[in-house]
DNA sequence: GACCCTCTACCGTAAACAGGGGGATTTTTG
DNA sequence: CAAAAATCCCCCTGTTTACGGTAGAGGGTC
């Protein structure tokens, strides 16, 4: 049995860093670099064609940003699997790449070895991504433990948050609509703001919901 | 220069699989099991003076659940990096083990040697993920690509989400307010829903939002 | 026992908002 | 070019919000 080799493809405007994966890859027999390119707009005029497996994908590149690209090649090539490769592992861009459908993320600094790792575990149906940025991922689901909310008052947040009018909270609470507006207003007080877009906004911010 | 070995702690019920783990760590020189539990009522009487480094820690455990077992652990030993280990891996035990605290998430079906290398990746400040949660928590992130609304909609759904009101939402768009009333319109109409609150648990559960 | 916090409930009001109907134009994009 | 998306405008009514006070019952703590 022949195996044909995983595709491949790298989007990375820095000359030296896209040879050098592109040799590093392709020393790997299972692997195979159909084509490399130095920003999106490149990328998406020849990418359908290539039909990669896995592409390797910075995000600082001239002209389109490579979150806008990531989510435009998932459009053409749904299956693909794109692991971004980056310097820039602030929260901001490390989701954004995540929500415009990016498979994992692995900070510039990694390893050879770690890089085709990361590879491999794409292709086995994982989520390649380096320490912190996993740690970062996870952090990302815990609540604050010191809101200076109560618990029904938290609730009464995250209802609000859902959209939810006051009756509509009142009625799932089991509770008089009156007794949610005093919650409101001990929340409006606590949180120090005086909408419902900034008590859910300071909400959120704070993982307090 | 003595190394103090890394404190470790098991919360598990099974008695062969508790001690298997207890003798593979004990085996590693860096590593200590200082205490084994069966149940998490026994683990919050004593876990404040072991006080380990990490927690290995089962779901499915007699009297209090898993979950809320890390949510207490945390709040008394706020440093330790509880690992679950557990067989059920639905997308409610994982998200709600993040949610209380937990630090990482493996399968019980990983080896041996990937248990090992998740405790040093906690240590190190990462979050041990098995392949297949890794995944799950990356596609959490994923908005979904075929959404009926548009770019635009999309963008005002999110702000209502947020609690805005239209006028706000049209003030940050720099557009006149009927116009998000239109789209606002349109949204209802696609969705099938007649309301805000419909609109945003829809947006959400679809993840068009 | 005094004290603070939480949760509950009530009254009232002015201003803002939501949701529904209609129609129309321009820009973008396949 | 035709379709889809995005923009803007008018009408209307009933609901909601945010804010001001007040207050009792129950829990926990010093």
């Amino acid at each position: 049995m022949t195996t044909i080799p995983t595709k491949i493809c790298i989007v990375e405007d820095n000359f030296v860093i896209k040879e050098g994966y592109k040799i590093l890859i392709d020393s790997i027999s299972k692997y195979h670099v159909v084509n490399t390119y130095t920003s999106c707009e490149e990328a998406l005029d020849n990418i359908e064609s290539d039909a990669p497996d896995v592409v390797l994908m910075d995000l600082e590149l001239p002209g389109m940003s490579g979150i806008e690209g990531i989510g435009r090649i998932k459009k053409k090539l749904p299956k693909a699997n794109i692991i971004v490769v980056s310097l820039h592992t602030d929260k901001e861009s490390v989701f954004q790449s995540f929500n415009a459908g990016a498979a994992g993320f692995m900070a510039k600094a990694v390893s050879y070895s770690d890089l085709l790792d990361g590879i491999d575990e794409v292709l086995q149906g994982g989520a390649p991504l380096s320490k912190e940025i996993s740690r970062m991922v996870i952090e990302s689901f815990q609540r604050n433990t010191d809101s200076p909310l109560s618990r029904r008052e938290t609730e009464v947040l995250e209802k609000l948050a859902e959209g939810k009018s006051y009756s509509q909270i009142a009625d799932e609470l089991f509770v008089h609509r009156e007794t949610i507006k005093t919650h409101i207003k001990n929340i409006y007080i606590k949180l120090g703001v005086k909408s419902k877009a900034n008590a859910i906004e300071i909400g959120r911010h704070n993982k307090y919901i």
